[in-house]
Formats: structure tokens, C-alpha cells, sequence
DNA sequence: GTAACCATGTAACCGGTTACATGATTAC
DNA sequence: GTAATCATGTAACCGGTTACATGGTTAC
């Protein structure tokens, strides 16, 4: 369980709302991570109950009042011990590739659209991971490099690899593809 | 959810127990999709309820007796439809990414031992699939190719290009992880 | 004799997903 | 007025993980 361990990572990086930590993990840490508001409200009360997070109640004009969470000892103590941890180098779960498998017993061209679209969803979450990099990291604007930053731009870096070998593997799939309704006529 | 429409693939490809479906589930097709005994045998036995699959009690000897499970025609059914939803682009979960970006809070050469073991990992698992392609689809030895082979190929072919650029990140990480330690000096 | 493999399960727990619920403000 | 954004939750369900349980066979 690595969840309560990045929303820990994320308040470190920087502290905020349980609002504001589910919009990070719709962006940022969220990309190898994913999270619900609702997981996010859940954990952060029981951290809060546990002692690992600190809430300071912060009235805001024009906008609801929030609660922002910052990491108090205890958290930062769990943290570490979780870091220093061995964890399992995980397995994949790439339900394409079960469907791709599936197709063998079904109409494997009609898979193509499926294929086609998910190639279009990682093109686009790879220019993103681009443009993040760009303004983050590689650009002229981009803020001084720290040893945060650093850690945060090779964990992109892993991103835009993953979104890249991805995208070269579904081409390969529609070659795949193509080929096989080819063959069939 | 899929594990139902894994196994289903699974059995079509080849009718077996529980137990060789958990072994397969170790290799091949739970590279892109784990499980359990324990939750194969659930599943395996909620589709029996519904008629997805049907089971065949063998004999065996000098081995306690199994019960063989075939796709039935509902499950087939099932699979089709299934295999004509879309699915959504899944998000990674990467458990060592969020070590890496809470090793800021913490000490980041400390980690190095943690990644040098997830690339043997990874060095591991790709020599295994390429043994596997060599072996099943490009050595001499291997069966003639058919559209089920294709796609398993394709799909195989997928896991190295996955281990391929994971182990070239983690040699950045590594990399990366280095130069940090070296800076602080 | 003991470890590894074959074979099938039950039970408890926990995390993740989905649906439901509320209410204010801002921009069109 | 209506959609989007900010903000925080509850509840039900389901799937996945972990622990427990049994019992035979083969190879060293």
C-alpha cells in the first residue's frame, strides 16, 4: 500500500487541501499513482487521526474555507521507514493485452478502432508529459534544479519513456493488425 | 475487471484446472495481468454457477484427480462483448516512482540498493522473455504461426519493449541517484 | 525425512470504485 | 439559468491480498 506514503510525498512537496491533493493526483504524482478525492479524504483522516498530518483551517475569501494538511512528525518518521522498505518489483496490468489475446477468438480487425484510440489517448498524455518537462524542467523559465527537483524530473523522464515504448508497441499492434485482416482476404 | 475475461482467454487458448491456470497465470499471459489460486478458484467458480465454463473430472494417476475447465458457449458470449467495450487507457502504478520523488525527504543514495535490485529484477524477466520468444516464436523449433500466435507474439513482444525501457530508466535513476550523492559531497 | 510439486479450497480484511449528497462562487 | 470550479464528505460494493487448511506424490 503506497497511497497514504504519496499523499506523505505530495504534502512534503507541498502542503494543501484534500481538494487540492485529489488535483495533484489528477496531474503530477497522479500519473504513477492514481487516487479518487474520496481514497484521498479517507486516508488524510486517518492520518490526521494517527497523528501523521496536521490540519490548519484557512478561511478564504470568495471560496469555501479549506482544510490545508501539512506532515507532522509522525509522518514524516513513517515515511522513512516505509522508504527504507524493499518493495516488489511490480507486475503490469495491461488489460489491452489480455484483449489483444482475446481477439484471436473474435474478429481481430474490429480491435483496431480500441488499439487506434488508446494510441491517440498516450500521444497525447506523452506532448503533455513534454510540455511539463519543458516548463518545469528543460525550459528557460524553469526554476532552479534542487535535488527535489532533480528526483522529480527522472520520474518524469520515466513517464515520457513509458509513453513513448508505448506508443511504438501500439503501432506495432496495428501493423499487427492490418496484417492479419490482410492475410484473411 | 478482467480477470474473468483473462482466464476465459486463457481456457480458450487451452482448457485446464485451476491450479494450471494459476501456473500459467505465473507466466505467459500474468505478465500483463496477475492472480492468485485463490482468486482464480473464486472466479473459476463463479462462472461454473453461470455457465461460463464447464469443468471435466479427470483421473489421473500418480497425481490427485483435477477438474478441466472449458469455455461454454455463455462465456464465449461474454468474452465477445467484453472484447467490443471499451476500455479506458489505464494509468501506471508505480510504487517506485513515489519512493524515488520521498527520497528528497530523506537520503537519496539510500535508494540506490533498492533500484539496483528492481533492474536485476527487470534484467531478469526480460532474458525470461526473450528465452520465451525465441523458443515459441522466432527459433527454429518454434509452431507454425497462426492469427492466435500472432497476437500472442505481439503482445510478448509488447513486455520486452516494456522491460527494455525500464531497465534504461533505472540505469538513469541509478545515473541520477549518483550525481545527487556526488553533489552533496 | 523433507522439500518441491500437484491440487483445491475457506475466511478475514482492506483498498479501490462507484454512486450519492451538499453547497457556495464565478464566468458565459 | 447553467455549466464549471472549489470544497468535503458518506455508503455500498467488489476485487485483491493474506493467512489458514488439507492431503497426496515424487525426487533427493
Amino acid at each position: 500500500m503506497a497511497l497514504e506514503h504519496a499523499i506523505l510525498v505530495s504534502l512534503l512537496e507541498k502542503p494543501g487541501s484534500g481538494y487540492e491533493l485529489a488535483r495533484r493526483f489528477d496531474r503530477s504524482i497522479g500519473y504513477f499513482w492514481a487516487a479518487t478525492h474520496q481514497q484521498i479524504y479517507r486516508i488524510l483522516k486517518r492520518m490526521e487521526n494517527d497523528g501523521w498530518v496536521e490540519p490548519r483551517e484557512v478561511a478564504q475569501q470568495s471560496r469555501p474555507d479549506k482544510k490545508e494538511y501539512s506532515v507532522a512528525a509522525p509522518g514524516r518518521a513513517a515515511l522513512a521507514q516505509w522508504l527504507h522498505e524493499p518493495i516488489e518489483p511490480e507486475s503490469v496490468r495491461h488489460e489491452l493485452a489480455v484483449k489483444i489475446r482475446g481477439a484471436a477468438f473474435d474478429d481481430p480487425a474490429a480491435l483496431l478502432h480500441e488499439v487506434e484510440r488508446h494510441r491517440r489517448a498516450h500521444a497525447d498524455r506523452l506532448a503533455h508529459y513534454r510540455a511539463g518537462e519543458l516548463r518545469d524542467f528543460t525550459g528557460p523559465d524553469a526554476p532552479a534544479p534542487d535535488v527535489g527537483r532533480e528526483l522529480q524530473h527522472v520520474v518524469l523522464r520515466g513517464g515520457i519513456a513509458y509513453e513513448q515504448m508505448t506508443l511504438a508497441w501500439l503501432d506495432d499492434v496495428i501493423a499487427t493488425l492490418h496484417r492479419l485482416g490482410a492475410e484473411k482476404r
